[in-house]
DNA sequence: TTGAAAGCGTTACCAG
DNA sequence: CTGGTAACGCTTTCAA
């Protein structure tokens, strides 16, 4: 626990320079209209001679702003939300932002790394979790005390916070659409937790997309399962799916990587695809171009640019209003549901 | 652009408690050995009270150490190592210390990034990268004015940093010997960019299990490409390479990713996996079990708690030594390489 | 155009 | 056992 060699402070500079501190600090900021060339040339020199570089803990402590925001990420099960962390922490560092990123397992360590937060003093910070309902309270206090949240994939209902969500409902309505232009009539859904706001609008989705398509709707066709289920379930799920009386021809997996396990289980019965069952995915994750997979896109980069922005906007002008924007969820056509070149 | 409402400080406390500012900050920090039970209750209500949050920046300016560590990732073509983020926060938020993340896209980013960490005082850093060779003067720099370094995947030669490499050259040899004791005589390999030192060790690999197995060497089953090639080109890899007058029965792709590519080629070839040709690739990704593929893996999880580890040890322990770990690369033997069950 | 000095919120040392 | 007080490194205001 040594204490590091001191490394040259502000003060050295000046020092060395032959100026006063708050030259020094002048320079630094930028502040340069109003100096001497030479003033200038003489600091320069010695902040490069002692290497000197500013502590940004000390201009926090100054300035009351760190220039730093946070991410706070639940930990799920596939890392479907790291997607985001790369984009936010690139627009971050261009508009002269460092990101504290923290992982929460469950709401109580959210409230706790939320917490953190607010101790490291950030300027405003950004929060991607499922979209199980969840109390939002810490949140609204960490406004009201003045730090910008924005949320993304939360639907919170008040408008007070920025907010990015996925348009699951029209993306699941499109996939259902697509599938019965392609002729299928019987289309299966398996779904992911019932209590999740986005499986609720995917079976919106779903309702709605028959009906467009004139379809009716079999509670048989709908398979609730959990992002917990092991490939095992979902494998017992298509057996059944198939042993219907009138079996699908068409099936949309909760997410991609069960999409992955449906293709493998329908294989080893001997099925093809899209031939016998077409199957669509839900994400676009990157490995689904390499399996083919038609997909619903979930635009988590893009999600992330558009929440760090809209922190960003509202760090910059807290007068503002908090928007609300409603991702579109795009389908990826590909190979597994047919029509496509690869048939 | 606005200040942030004045949040309550510790001397807000303390008058609210009726007591001075060191004892508010001897009960923060559990020096409350020699304090009277009234004096604490008192403080912790005042505490309770105001929503005290005690100013880690100013705490950090006072002491000189900010509980934050930094982490660099190189942004990679495949979000690999995005893999170690996840428990390195982790394991740094139980030893009490949040994670600065930053990504870095090239080297002269990478100075940029590491820069910023410095600035930010960060107790340690840790730096994961892709092998390309790499100058290491700017992490020389940094551990001498006092920050720890643990690098991951850097195989720098110098003992002064901590690190973390994986053992490809192991691996790859056991890759192959394991074809060769499932009777394979052909055995390809598809490696990425020659320059970076992981391809060199498998190639290593590569070579010591063909010894090992007393199999020759044939220059034609080695294909060189590159991170950056296209799922067309590796086709095209593969296409030559069973054009050849003795094609190989076993291919080792250079990451899994094209490992997919690979079989997807094949399949539409006509080709049945691992009837007509086994398959193997490099890294174990999420997806890989959804494919049932036999890979090489990177335990990049493990790398990165062995790397916060080693960072956490050197912190407390300046004096100490720094160590290199070199990590196995367990096979993971799944279906596309034959005589499994799934045969 | 430059400099002195007062904060920013904590810790840590040293008297009382 | 408690309370003053001097750092910590920087920004900012106000004089000169």
């Amino acid at each position: 626990m040594a204490k590091r060699p001191n490394r040259a402070t502000i003060s050295d500079v000046a020092q060395a320079a032959g100026v006063s501190i708050s030259s020094v600090s002048n320079a630094i900021n930028g502040k340069t209209a109003a100096m001497t060339e030479e003033t200038l040339q003489r600091i320069q020199a010695a902040m490069r001679e002692l290497d000197y570089r500013p502590s940004s803990v000390a201009r926090g402590l100054a300035m009351q702003r760190t220039a730093t925001l946070g991410l706070v990420v639940t930990e799920i099960e596939t890392p479907l939300f790291l997607q985001a962390v790369t984009p936010i922490e690139r627009e971050a560092r261009q508009a002269g932002y460092s990101l504290l990123l923290v992982n929460a397992r469950n709401e109580e360590d959210e409230r706790e790394a939320v917490n953190l937060l607010l101790e490291k003093q950030v300027d405003g910070m950004m929060v991607i979790s499922t979209s199980d309902p969840r109390q939002n309270d810490h949140l609204h206090k960490v406004q009201a005390e003045g730090t910008p949240v924005a949320l993304i994939n939360r639907a919170d209902v008040s408008p007070e916070f920025d907010q990015i969500n996925w348009d699951n409902m029209t993306g699941v309505k499109d996939l259902v659409r697509h599938f019965a232009g392609l002729g299928h009539r019987r289309i299966a859904i398996l779904v992911g937790p019932v209590n999740r706001r986005s499986t609720q609008e995917r079976l919106q989705g779903y309702r709605a997309g028959l009906e467009a398509s004139l379809l009716p709707f079999d509670e048989d066709l709908v398979r609730p399962g959990d992002y917990t289920a092991t490939p095992e379930d979902w494998k017992n799920s298509i057996e059944e799916l198939l042993a219907l009386a009138s079996p699908p021809t068409a099936i949309i997996a909760s997410d991609d990587i069960v999409a992955a396990v449906v293709i493998r289980a329908l294989q080893e019965m001997g099925k093809s695809i899209p031939g016998d069952v077409a199957v669509a995915g839900i994400d676009d994750q990157p490995f689904s171009q390499y399996l083919g997979l038609t997909t619903m896109q979930l635009p988590v980069a893009e999600a992330g640019r558009q929440a760090i922005n809209l922190l960003l906007e509202r760090i910059h002008h807290p007068e503002k209003q908090a928007k609300h924007i409603l991702l579109p969820c795009p389908l990826v056509i590909r190979d597994t549901c047919g029509g496509n070149k690869a048939g």
